[in-house]
DNA sequence: ATCAAGATTACCT
DNA sequence: GGTAATCTTGATA
């Protein structure tokens, strides 16, 4: 079998790039015995430069350690008081830059992902798009907290990026959502994707 | 020490 | 279209 997992080559490139070349993507995750696995339909970039992002400025904190890592860490941040996001973090080791998973389509592992997902509100989430489709379903469907944060998919077998041929087409962008400062700048990304 | 805001979601009218 | 839920973080004192 090819080696389909994304390696540090995949990684060269600046947040920007990195946050159109992820769309079309697999995330793959190995947790409790079970392979979840999605493609990457939406993604937003956060730099040092943005005002919205956690780094702002080049700012440092316990929190936002592992954006300062090298590219290809899992940064995972809670929020709201009761979601999770899910980044991969970009550049080089010390500067704080990041992609943000919006929305994956399940391929496999929707059962457990259903499972998840209902653990987190009570309801059943009868449609498969709906499983992932946003940052804090993302998280919620995989499974994914802060002990996953700092995760190198380079080299976990728990949690890493393949590419398993599917083509983002027509990729769209727009101003990120659910942020006050950076509105101005059109760094959220998505695309439909061939081969499914 | 205190407090407002937050890279969200689900449910309401 | 509006807002409650829920709590960590960063800012201000």
């Amino acid at each position: 079998m090819t080696d389909r997992r994304l390696n540090a080559d995949f990684f060269a490139a600046d947040t920007l790039e990195m946050a159109q070349r992820l769309l079309g993507k697999v995330l793959v995750a190995r947790m409790d015995g079970h392979v979840l696995s999605g493609v990457i339909h939406e993604t937003e970039a956060y730099t040092e430069e943005d005002p919205a992002c956690h780094t702002f400025g080049g700012r440092r904190s316990a929190r936002t350690a592992t954006m300062f890592q090298a590219a290809g860490h899992l940064y995972v941040y809670f929020i709201y008081g009761m979601y999770h996001c899910i980044n991969v973090v970009t550049e080089r080791e010390g500067r704080g830059c990041a992609v943000l998973i919006r929305g994956v389509i399940p391929l496999e592992g929707m059962d457990v992902m259903r499972k998840n997902r209902m653990a987190g509100n009570g309801k059943t989430v009868v449609k498969d798009h709906l499983l992932a489709n946003g940052p804090g379903k993302v998280a919620q469907a995989f499974g994914f907290t802060t002990v996953h944060d700092g995760t190198d998919l380079l080299t976990s077998s728990y949690i890493y990026l393949e590419d398993r041929g599917y083509a983002a087409e027509d990729i769209r962008r727009s101003a990120r959502i659910g942020i006050r400062k950076g509105t101005e700048l059109d760094w959220r990304f998505y695309a439909r994707i061939r081969g499914l």
